[in-house]
RNA sequence: GCGCCUGUAGCUCAGCUGGAUAGAGCAUCGGACUUCGAAUCCGACGGUCGCCCGUUCGAAUCGGGCCGGGCGCACCA
């Protein structure tokens, strides 16, 4: 330890300090993260979509962040409450029964089943709008509701039940953990919201104000400066969100033992979250050391910067999202990874899609709005899920092929040679996983988890380049192997707690030898290669790439040789007689001697390709 | 009008409970593959941290004031 002018000192640690530590953190289960000193019984208010409305890109935000602080919460050690608060209550559900009573039950519940939640939902509103007739049938409707009409109750729940059923689909296909038991929609409360009112009334803790009884939390001015409400009870006798907010705080707390309350909603919520809030602690409903947090987040944008809105201007729906992404993750397992069957590619590319979707979601603050750009989310550059992704995969086979040479990890030593440096700035990075889940649990921001395995990666990428592993001996290698097993452990571990897979194999890999195409030669082409006539592998054309091609093969590059998608192709080259392991695109083009591209493609699909 | 959020490189973002020369990725340019996965790595270029005051030994970070963007502000949830 040393000082190092005012307020700095530098401290070493020990080499055999920092192994004997990464030994700790591998041997363990939990790796290097510590339980919370005082666990707590969380409730997490997470996802709550709509019945017989279209889940879209707005929920997104909710049920990915929500779900990742779930699965983190927990691994700290907590008892969390998932809460799916479900709207499933209030007057439109009036229009809504009424609109499935004139369609019909069993064409609405296949309407509904394949998830054309979107048109029911407009299409009972636009009834609404337009017939009188029916806008007053639906209000009756919404009192006999209210009043327990059994045939309305049925028919209330077949719109909750289907909805539940298309909301768990989509859970299923984000690798959400929300089940059907946590669900507590707003009809959970309704039975509560009379009692509740009475009961404020009856304190006086709540004033009727123009005719509604509201309450006047301290702190909050309307335009006017005026103390803002909070409506307990319109002035019509019926009740707002803020009643069943208030109702759910009580339920939370009492019922539920919970002593933090999550409460994952947007941004612009946070005024009535907040009167909520002081209004329940004011009457003692929220009192210590019970609390209760908004895990606030931004809007999504489209790459204009606006709001993301599909071209004709609709929401997106989040299902359409989702199958994007695993359709664009698709076509690249599907040219890479040929070697799978359909349904590995298929988990392969679920778990590349979605995992991009979901990580853009949560790596950067969640507070700021963000921009939702496929292109960025999917690339395996950069802070996306497929970079990290990529890095597992790439541990596993590590471990794979050490299997096979008999190699195995053992005592994690104190790094020396050329890549200690790295070595041990992977290894000091590995400790840090604990104090960041930490960090996560307090500040309730998943990003700072991203950030962290990101650089992880990137720690791991250095050593890696650094350090030789299968080609070291002994007792260095099976080091490096632990050292290794960690890095996978954590990253594998830290993916998990943000909800997303970390897949073991995620290409196919062909040894291909020249030697074995007599009278071809390879060209060395830089990185820039194309696979003329192989489907789905294309290159982008760049003044750079046309360079490049012209410098190494001394001709200029036939017309469209590059085109404009397709992202991941990379290059491999050799001369004749040698061998280099690529992927399946990885294609050279020949020189003169060969004649046609269509042939090159062909050879090289078929005939030089083994697999390894 | 009041309140909340936000403004960091051309683009997308970290860093914000004060600490050393403000970091990544993309883009641009230049390097590194006859296989431990190049879907990678290394380097270069690129920034008045919106602006101005203040607190401090020290400010992107804390406080105040402006400017720009977004969102809320009583019976819709």
């Amino acid at each position: 330890m040393e000082l190092a002018g005012p307020g700095f000192f530098n401290l070493w640690l020990r080499a055999d300090w920092l192994a004997g530590a990464a030994a700790r953190a591998l041997s363990s289960e939990r790796l290097a993260v510590e339980p919370a000193a005082a666990p707590e019984r969380v409730v997490i208010d997470y996802s709550s979509p709509n019945v017989a409305k279209e889940m879209h890109v707005g929920h997104l935000r909710s049920t990915v962040i929500g779900d990742a602080l779930a699965r983190t919460l927990e691994h700290r050690g907590h008892t969390v409450v998932r809460q799916n608060h479900v709207g499933d209550w209030g007057t439109p559900f009036g229009m809504l029964i009424e609109h499935l009573v004139d369609v019909g039950e069993a064409t609405a519940t296949e309407e509904l089943g394949v998830g054309e939640l979107g048109a029911f939902y407009k299409a009972a509103r636009q009834k609404f709008d337009a017939d009188e007739g029916f806008a007053a049938r639906s209000r009756r409707r919404v009192v006999s509701l209210q009043g327990g009409d059994a045939e309305t109750r049925r028919l209330w729940r077949v719109l909750v039940d289907v909805s539940a059923r298309y909301f768990e689909a989509i859970y299923a296909r984000l690798g959400v953990t929300l089940q059907r038991d946590d669900v507590a929609g707003e009809s959970l409360y309704d039975p509560r919201l009379t009692p509740l009112a009475a009961e404020l009334r009856a304190s006086g803790a709540a004033i009727v104000t123009e005719g509604a009884l509201c309450l006047f939390p301290q702190g909050f001015a309307g335009k006017d400066g005026a103390p803002l409400p909070l409506i307990v009870q319109k002035s019509d006798g019926g009740f707002g969100y803020a009643t069943t907010d208030l109702a759910a705080i009580r339920y939370r707390v009492d019922e539920l033992g919970a002593t933090r309350l999550l409460y994952v909603v947007g941004a612009p919520q946070a005024q009535h979250l907040a009167m909520v809030f002081e209004a329940a602690r004011e009457l003692g409903w929220l009192r210590p050391p019970a609390r209760a947090a908004h895990v606030a987040f931004g809007s999504v944008l489209g790459t204009d910067k606006r709001m993301f809105k599909t071209r004709s201007g609709d929401t997106v729906r989040l299902v359409d999202l989702i199958d994007e992404a695993e359709a664009r993750a698709r076509a690249v397992v599907d040219d890479k990874a040929r070697d799978l069957s359909p349904e590995e590619r298929a988990a392969v590319a679920r778990a590349i899609g979605v995992g991009a979707i979901k990580y853009a979601d949560l790596s950067s603050d969640r507070v700021k709005d963000y921009v939702f750009d496929l292109d960025r989310m999917l690339s395996f550059d950069g802070n996306t899920a497929p970079y990290l992704q990529y890095a597992h995969a790439r541990l596993c086979s590590i471990f794979r092929k050490a299997e096979a040479e008999g190699a195995a990890a053992g005592a994690i030593a104190p790094a020396s040679g050329e890549g200690a440096a790295k070595e041990r700035a992977l290894l000091l990075h590995l400790l840090g996983f604990g104090a960041v889940v930490a960090a996560v649990d307090e500040t309730l921001e998943p990003h700072r988890l991203c950030t962290y395995l990101y650089e992880l990666a990137g720690a791991f990428m250095g050593f890696y380049e650094a350090c030789p592993v299968l080609k070291a001996e002994g007792d260095v290698r099976a080091s490096r192997l632990a050292v290794c097993a960690l890095t996978r452990r954590t990253l594998r571990q830290g993916l998990s707690l943000l909800g997303i897979e970390a897949p073991e194999r995620m290409l196919y890999l062909f040894r291909i030898t020249a030697g074995q195409a007599a009278g071809f030669t390879w060209v060395f082409t830089h990185s820039m290669i194309v696979a003329s006539g192989v489907p789905g592998v294309k290159m982008p054309e760049t003044p750079a790439s046309r360079r490049r091609w012209k410098s190494s093969s001394g001709m200029m590059p036939p017309p469209n040789t590059f085109t404009s998608s397709a992202p991941f192709a990379r290059s491999a080259s050799t001369t004749a007689g040698k061998s280099v392991l690529c992927a399946p695109d990885m294609i050279e083009r020949p020189t003169a001697s060969t004649s046609s591209w269509t042939a090159a493609a062909a050879i090289i699909s078929g005939v030089w390709c083994s697999p390894v």
